[in-house]
DNA sequence: TTTTTACAATACTGTAACGTATGGACATCC
DNA sequence: GGATGTCCATACGTTACAGTATTGTAAAAA
């Protein structure tokens, strides 16, 4: 039985709810963030909730700001010329998705694209986060020598890719071998 | 006032509903599929639906079927060798789904798909036609020449590239560009 | 013509949500 | 130490749905 949060120390903020409402979405998609059912997993009741937000829409909207801050934030560590070469860097950042490590932020992201379809806010946020992924690594493609045209192309095919190999139903073992997945990174990346 | 569906003549069979649970799918996603939301559409009352099925879940399996079995047939009236060269029908293909046509279908798609993360069910049906649809696909990259392996990884990525091209929230006129078209068809298709 | 079949309407129960109104507990400030 | 502000609990009203049980009705079969 848990125990009330009347102690001044355990009380909540928006982080806590946003941080929660990510965890639901990532596992059931955007109908399942309920805020009765948020309120139980933080050991919480209704009026909280209420304080802290002025309904459901008002803390989907949180969430999606708080989402592109961080992807935005994320980004910008890796503006920097860390000295690494463009085209090991591109192979890296495949590799990280390919790898499926953090399972859980393309749990979210998926189920953010699969919002955006349906939801005006939703749909700018993600704009908002692709086009600054997209002049990220179309800056990459074209310190390969790309022309400017090619380079975004090249990058919009890249990040295509990406989000579409999450999409496939396919034994990931067919990405898992180190040849397919060189032969595809020479693909993308082209020289 | 549409007035009720006592005439025989006009009275509804599975067909009728699984195509509008796929209109609403379509349209909102699985969790707008309801069946008195369905009823309502259908000028009916909920009586009708438990007649013709168990209960949601069982319109959603067979739902999920009908919809397995129309593109494993669409693809299967593709089998055959049309007398067109292999490289000029991937190119086909992948205009289709650039130039979006059928945007319901696209829909319905990728509503599944997101479904699919989360139901076993799902997710299986989806498994059927992505296996059905690359191996088509590879076996055109084969007749291109390319080695067992490879072809069935160009497949793949062929894939991910359309699948991934609907998840991005982009101007879509950067894909209308006849020259940037024909850039990614090179880098997809290779030789 | 009666009976049966196939489908639909009506009326109900139950449940899980959203949102609101109000009161209570704990800290802080005067 | 009383007043005030912040955060949470409780209790309520409402709605939208899932599902069941029962009755009704047009057409087909007997």
């Amino acid at each position: 039985m848990p125990r009330k949060r009347t102690n001044v120390s355990e009380r909540l903020g928006r982080a806590e709810w946003i941080e929660a409402a990510l965890g639901r979405l990532a596992q059931g998609g955007l109908d399942e963030v309920r805020v009765e059912v948020l309120a139980k997993e933080l050991n919480v009741t209704k009026g909280s909730f209420y304080w802290h937000f002025r309904d459901r829409s008002d803390l989907l909207d949180q969430l999606l700001d708080s989402w592109r801050d961080g992807r935005l934030l994320s980004l910008s560590g890796q503006v920097g010329d860390n000295g690494e070469a463009p085209d090991v860097r591109l192979r890296r950042i495949l590799d990280v998705y390919l790898d499926r490590a953090n399972p859980r932020g393309m749990a979210i992201e998926m189920a953010i694209r699969d919002w955006a379809r349906r939801d005006l806010i939703a749909r700018k946020r993600v704009r908002e986060i692709d086009a600054e992924r997209l002049r990220l690594v179309t800056g990459l493609f074209a310190q390969l020598g790309y022309e400017t045209n090619d380079a975004s192309t090249r990058a919009l095919a890249y990040y295509s890719f990406i989000f579409g190999q999450g999409l496939l139903a396919i034994p990931k073992s067919s990405l898992e071998n180190g040849r397919n997945r060189a032969s595809i990174a020479a693909m993308l990346i082209g020289k």
